[in-house]
DNA sequence: TATCCGACCTTTTTT
DNA sequence: AGGTCGGATA
C-alpha cells in the first residue's frame, strides 16, 4: 500500500510522531503546531502503513466538536468512513460502555443521564429533605464537592473526614444523593466516568475484551484529563496497548474543573517505554506574536518546556491601548475593526477575547451602535435552556410516567394550581410507599386525601400527560415532539413572558421540533431500541452548540477559555487589568496565577497577524468603581514588540508604557490580594494599587464596610500575617 | 397558591 | 448592574 501520502505535507517532527513505531508516545504540541493533523495522520498511518484494523483503534476527545472534527478529517484522509473505529468524547465512550455492560456496571438497563442542572435540583431536594439547617454550604458547593470526590474516584465510604463535622455533613449529602440516583437509575456526568472506571477496574472480563480490542488508543488535549480519565486510560492501555497522547501543558486552563496537567509528567512514568516528541514549529502566528507568547510563558515554573518558532515574518508589533474607561475601550476596538473592514479584512477575521463573560455587554452595545455584526459565543446552550428541558420533560413523562425528575420539573409549569403543599404531599407519599411521584398522585386521587381544588388540578395534569402519551404513541419523533409541545401549553405560557425573551423561547421550541425530526437514531453509538431514548441521550450528551451555523460575516466575542483551539487574523485582548486578568480570585495563589498566565498565552497564540491589547484606567463593575493597574502580563511582554497607541481624542495623558513601569515597582510592600488590617475599618483585602510614593493609594475591600480607597501615607495599614 | 420585593453574589465550562 | 433565590404578602 502507498503510505507516502500519509506523510505528505508534514514537517520532520510531525513525520517522526506520525510514523513512530507503535508504543506509548506523548506529543507535546504547541499552539498552532498541527496537533490535530498529527493525530489524524497517525490514525491513517496505523491503518494504511501498519495494517491495523480500524476496529482496534480508539480515539478520545473532550468535546463533541473535537470529536466531529477528528472524525471528518479522518474520513477525508482515508477517503472512506472510519468504520469500526471508536471516536468519541470521554463521556460518550463511557456512556457507550455502560449501555453495553449495564449489568456488570450495576446499573438498570434504562439508566438516564443527568446534566449539571438536573444534578443540582436533586442535590437541593436531598439537602432539604435531610433538614440539615446548620450546614453553611450552598447546594452549589455541595455539587462541587460531590463532583470533585467522584473525579478522584472516591465513593462516600472512601472519604476520610478526619472527624470534621463539616466534611461529615458533605459526605452524608453525597451519600443520600447517590442513593437516590441509584434507586432511580440516574447517572450524572462524572458518574459516567466513575462507573466506566469501576467497570474496568472490577470486571476483568470486560476489561479483557477492550484491552484485546483497542491496541491503539489516541487522546487529544491530554493536559485536560482528570484523575479518573487518566486512571481509566491507564487501565485500558495496560501492558498490551499503546497510547498516543497529544497535549500542551502550557495550554492547561481547566484545573478548576479537575484537569491535572501533571498527567503530562506522569505519562512518562506510568506508561512504559514512552517517548516524548515536541512539536514547536508554529504555522499560525507572526514571529512577534510568538516572541510575546514565549516570553510570557517563560515566567511559569511548572512546564515541560517548549519554545515556539516560525518561518513566518516578524510581523507587526503588538498594539497596546490604555483606554479611559470600558466604553472608550469598546469604542477603540470597534473603530479598529471598522477600519480593517474598509481595508478589506472581513469581520469574521476579528475576535474580541475577554476574561469574564460580563465584559461582553459594553462591547456588544458599542458594536451594535457602530453597526458591526457580531456573535457572542458561550453562554446558555440549546439543550440547557429551560424551555427545551421543560418540553423534553413532558415528552419523557408522557412515555415514562415514573420519571420523578421530569414530574417535578413540569408538574406546575405552566402554573396549574399545583403548589408546594400538594407537591410536598406527593413526595411524602412516594417516600413512604417507595413509589414514584406519579403513582403517589394516582394514590392520592383515589383516596381523595387533599383539598378538592388540589385534587382537580392534579387530576387534570395526569390526564394531560396520559392523553399526550396516547396521542404520540404512533408518531415519528418530530411529530411527537410537536404534539407534546402543543399539549403542554408551554407556548402560551412563554407568550405571556414579556419582551424578547418569551419570543425566543417559542422559537427555540420550534427549533426543538426541527431537531427531533432531523435526528438520526441509527448512528451506531446509539444502541437504544427506541428512537426517543436515543434522542434523549443526544440531548443530554450534546449541548447543541453546533446548531444554526449562519454563513454571515460577523465579529466573534468570547471568553479566553472559549477561544482555545481557535484562530483569527486579528485578536483583541480586552480588559488586560490586574484584578480582572489575572482575576482577583487567582491573584494571591502562585498555582492559580500560573494558570491565568497560561490563559493569557492561549489568548496571544490565537492571533495570526495582529494582536491588540487594551486595558482601562477606570472600570465600572458590579456597581462599583475600579481604578485598575495594567495587567502584570503586559509587563511581562518584551518591550520591543509593544507599540503604544495614543489617540488625539483621548484627553488623558496617561501613558500605558509608563504605567507598566510604575506597576512593576510598587513600593510600600503592599500587593494585590494581600490581607490588611485598618484600625477603624477592620480586616480587608487589597483590590487595587495606584500611584507611587506619597500619592500611592490602595483600594481595600473591608469585610465590614466594603470597598474603600485609602491614601497609603495616612491609612496606616497593617499587613495581616 | 402566586407574585412581588429585597437580599445576596458575582471566573473560567464541557459533558 | 443584573440575575437568582427565598421569604413575605395579596
Amino acid at each position: 500500500m502507498d503510505v507516502s501520502s500519509v506523510l505528505d505535507g508534514l514537517n520532520d517532527v510531525q513525520r517522526e510522531a506520525v510514523a513512530s513505531p507503535t508504543g506509548n508516545i506523548l506529543v507535546l504540541a504547541g499552539a498552532g503546531s498541527g496537533k490535530t493533523r498529527v493525530l489524524v495522520h497517525r490514525i491513517a498511518w496505523y491503518i494504511q502503513a501498519s495494517q491495523v484494523s480500524p476496529y482496534g483503534i480508539l480515539a478520545v476527545t473532550f468535546t463533541n466538536k473535537a470529536e466531529a472534527e477528528m472524525r471528518s478529517r479522518i474520513e477525508v484522509l482515508l477517503n472512506r468512513p472510519a468504520g469500526g473505529m471508536w471516536v468519541g468524547t470521554f463521556h460518550g465512550i463511557a456512556h457507550r460502555l455502560l449501555r453495553s455492560h449495564w449489568q456488570e456496571a450495576g446499573l438498570p438497563e434504562n439508566f438516564q443521564i443527568l446534566d449539571t442542572d438536573d444534578q443540582l435540583r436533586i442535590i437541593k431536594r436531598v439537602f432539604r429533605a435531610m433538614e440539615l439547617n446548620e450546614g453553611q454550604y450552598s447546594p452549589r458547593e455541595i455539587q462541587w464537592f460531590i463532583n470533585s470526590q467522584k473525579e478522584e474516584g472516591l465513593r462516600p465510604q472512601h472519604i476520610d473526614t478526619h472527624g470534621d463535622p463539616e466534611q461529615q455533613l458533605l459526605v452524608k449529602v453525597y451519600q443520600s444523593y447517590q442513593e437516590l440516583c441509584d434507586r432511580q437509575g440516574l447517572v450524572d456526568f462524572t458518574e459516567l466516568l466513575l462507573r466506566a472506571h469501576e467497570l474496568f477496574r472490577d470486571q476483568d472480563k470486560v476489561l479483557g475484551i477492550y484491552r484485546q480490542r483497542f491496541r491503539h488508543i489516541l487522546v487529544d488535549e491530554f493536559q485536560d484529563t482528570n484523575a479518573l480519565q487518566y486512571a481509566w486510560l491507564r487501565l485500558l492501555t495496560g501492558d498490551s496497548g499503546a497510547i498516543f497522547a497529544v497535549g500542551d501543558d502550557d495550554q492547561s486552563i481547566y484545573s478548576w474543573r479537575g484537569a491535572q496537567m501533571e498527567n503530562m509528567q506522569h505519562f512518562q512514568r506510568d506508561f512504559s517505554g514512552s517517548s516524548l516528541i515536541r512539536l514547536e514549529q508554529n504555522y499560525r502566528s507572526t514571529a512577534n506574536i510568538l516572541n510575546a507568547a514565549n516570553t510570557l510563558i517563560a515566567n511559569n515554573s511548572t512546564r515541560l518546556g517548549k519554545e515556539l518558532w516560525t518561518d513566518d515574518d516578524t510581523g507587526e508589533q503588538i498594539d497596546l491601548y490604555a483606554a479611559f474607561n470600558e466604553h472608550d475601550e469598546a469604542r477603540f476596538i470597534s473603530d479598529r475593526i471598522a477600519t480593517e473592514k474598509i481595508r478589506g479584512d472581513n469581520y469574521c477575521h476579528h475576535a474580541i477575547l475577554y476574561r469574564v463573560g460580563a465584559q461582553s455587554r459594553v462591547l456588544e452595545e458599542q458594536l451594535m451602535q457602530s453597526g458591526i455584526p457580531y456573535r457572542v459565543f458561550g453562554g446558555m446552550r440549546f439543550y440547557e435552556r429551560a424551555e427545551i428541558k421543560d418540553a423534553l420533560a413532558y415528552m419523557r413523562l408522557a412515555v415514562f410516567y415514573d420519571d420523578d425528575a421530569s414530574f417535578e420539573r413540569i408538574v406546575n409549569t405552566p402554573t396549574r394550581g399545583i403548589g408546594q403543599r400538594t407537591i410536598e404531599e406527593l413526595r411524602l407519599r412516594a417516600k413512604q410507599e417507595n413509589i414514584s411521584l406519579w403513582q403517589a398522585a394516582v394514590g392520592i386521587l383515589n383516596d381523595r386525601s387533599l383539598s378538592e381544588r388540589a385534587l382537580n388540578a392534579l387530576q387534570r395534569f395526569l390526564e394531560l400527560i396520559m392523553n399526550t402519551g396516547r396521542d404520540i404513541s404512533a408518531l415519528e419523533l418530530g411529530e411527537a415532539m410537536d404534539v407534546v409541545i402543543k399539549n403542554s401549553g408551554l407556548v402560551e405560557h412563554y407568550r405571556k413572558e414579556k419582551g424578547e425573551k418569551g419570543l425566543s423561547r417559542i422559537e427555540n421550541l420550534e427549533e426543538l421540533v426541527t431537531a427531533a425530526s432531523e435526528f438520526d437514531p441509527d448512528k451506531e453509538e446509539y444502541q437504544e431500541v427506541v428512537p426517543l431514548a436515543a434522542f434523549l441521550v443526544h440531548a443530554a450528551l450534546e449541548s447543541g452548540e453546533n446548531q444554526a451555523e449562519t454563513f454571515s460575516d460577523y465579529v466573534s466575542l468570547m471568553t479566553l477559555h472559549a477561544a482555545k483551539g481557535l484562530e483569527f487574523n486579528h485578536v483583541y485582548l480586552a480588559g488586560m487589568e490586574e484584578g480582572l486578568f489575572p482575576h482577583q480570585r487567582s491573584i494571591s495563589d502562585v498555582v492559580q496565577l500560573e494558570e491565568e498566565r497560561r490563559l493569557c498565552y492561549v489568548g496571544i497564540t490565537r492571533a495570526r497577524v495582529k494582536l491588540t491589547c487594551t486595558y482601562t484606567q477606570h472600570r465600572r463593575m458590579h456597581g462599583t468603581e475600579y481604578y485598575p493597574q495594567p495587567s502584570r502580563f503586559l509587563g511581562e511582554l518584551p518591550k520591543e514588540v509593544l507599540n503604544e497607541v495614543r489617540l488625539g481624542s483621548n484627553i488623558s495623558n496617561h501613558s500605558a508604557l509608563e504605567a507598566l513601569e510604575n506597576a512593576t515597582n510598587n513600593d510600600g510592600g503592599f500587593n494585590l490580594g494581600q490581607r490588611v488590617i485598618h484600625s477603624k475599618f477592620g480586616e480587608g483585602v487589597i483590590l487595587n494599587l495606584e500611584g507611587k510614593g506619597s500619592n500611592a493609594r490602595v483600594q481595600v475591600n473591608f469585610e465590614e464596610t466594603g470597598n474603600k480607597w485609602l491614601v497609603l501615607a495616612y491609612a496606616n495599614l497593617q499587613i495581616q500575617a
